[in-house]
DNA sequence: TATTTTTTTGAATAATTTTAAAAGATTTAA
DNA sequence: TTAAATCTTTTAAAATTATTCAAAAAAATA
């Protein structure tokens, strides 16, 4: 869902960018000529390319018009020697955006952002057939809306926002419940349970949310 | 109300374009010659042409002059070789607009957004058979007057005007009660329940105004 | 002042959250 | 390997909290 494939042949350039971006929260792969970076895009895919134009045989523009042949993943050009020509050029080619070089690396950043915002961020966390929706507040399993009180519906945001890492039990309910609640410990798990009868096709062998003994829960 | 066709004769970019711009609510017909163009404006007609200049056979200008001579619809016009003679040429034919490509996205966004706004934001709110008009300060249901108190005004413009979105209760209170508000919190779902027996058919089973537990309440 | 509109109140209702106790799993240590 | 200890889940009932409703009071307007 974040994964960028950056091609630039000045491998410390690359490197730098990678780091930077992944800081960021963005996954990063690093192609080094047109080829490399068609095979790695063939065989892994990614969310968006960002492509430098001057590369060491087959040049930007040509990438740029194979990966179109394939789908419609969006492209944000580098290069130091855009022109009104070469700017055309890639538009025609399906670029969706340019950058010129040198450039203010929280310009990138903010290109980056921007398409995929625009492109990705539909305001909805899915996962499968579980679609969070923010901004409307409601819950749909199997395309199904499902009614979840207050607190089911942040310990899911929680978990959703974070799926794939282990929350303790102490970070849940510190952010569900505040710092200074005096409940009991159970509670959260009641509330488990709970979000596991509307979410999970057999809520006692979850699918979604795993328990990490004497840990906390995880989504997946 | 948001139908745009694009006459580009790039099918690429005009694929991109109507990508780019459905993800922006917009509905989006392409059409690549101007012959096309006409006979699709003429038979499905459009709230907004955006117009490529260079076409192959029938021109843009051509185009343009064409659209006139039928309606007012607003055109925008897109080319690479705007001269100061190409803007008075089309500013002479009835052009709203125009944009030198190469462009930044964001940019043809912007004046789009502009145009409608400009041309279609009537200042009236309509959700089925809700209608209400800014300007005249006037609700309507089922084509029906109906009087509305000013609090009930505020709260319902902002629940329209958020459609689809959760606003928490304690938002509403400080919209339309404003901050230093020392009322009680019941004041506001006693509003909801008299605009619900205004609007509602059925005031017990809402359609439009849902209550969302421990949150607040959404239009939809 | 009379009328309309808005706000408050308190009781009824509905929904959610918490609790406590028992049962079920998993780990640890003998 | 087994028993004990620890942690998690389940359950159902109790407690709490949020919402609705109707009526009355207060405030604003004509």
């Amino acid at each position: 869902m974040t994964d960028i494939l950056i091609v630039e042949d000045n491998q410390e350039l690359a490197e730098l960018l990678k780091d930077f971006l992944e800081a960021e929260q963005y996954t990063v792969k690093v192609a080094d000529t047109g080829e490399r970076a068609l095979a790695l895009y063939l065989e892994k895919g990614a969310k968006l390319v960002v492509l430098d134009i001057m590369l060491p045989g087959m040049d930007g523009f040509a990438v740029c018009q194979k990966i179109r042949a394939t789908d419609n993943t969006p492209i944000l050009i580098v290069s130091a020697k855009i022109g009104k020509e070469d700017k055309l050029n890639g538009l025609l080619l399906g670029a969706d955006d340019y950058i010129e070089k040198p450039y203010d690396i929280d310009l990138l950043l903010a290109k980056i952002n921007g398409i995929f915002r625009r492109r990705y961020d539909t305001g909805q966390l899915v996962e499968g057939e579980i679609i969070l929706d923010k901004q409307a507040h409601q819950l749909f399993v199997h395309g199904q809306e499902v009614d979840v009180t207050a607190k089911e519906w942040e310990l899911l945001l929680l978990l959703m926002e974070n799926k794939g890492k282990t929350l303790s039990k102490e970070m849940l309910f510190h952010k569900v419940w505040g710092f200074d609640s005096f409940s009991e410990p159970q509670t959260l798990t009641v509330h488990i349970k709970w979000l596991r009868q509307k979410i999970e096709a057999d809520a006692k062998a979850p699918e979604h949310i795993k328990t990490i003994w004497g840990v906390g829960y995880r989504f997946e």
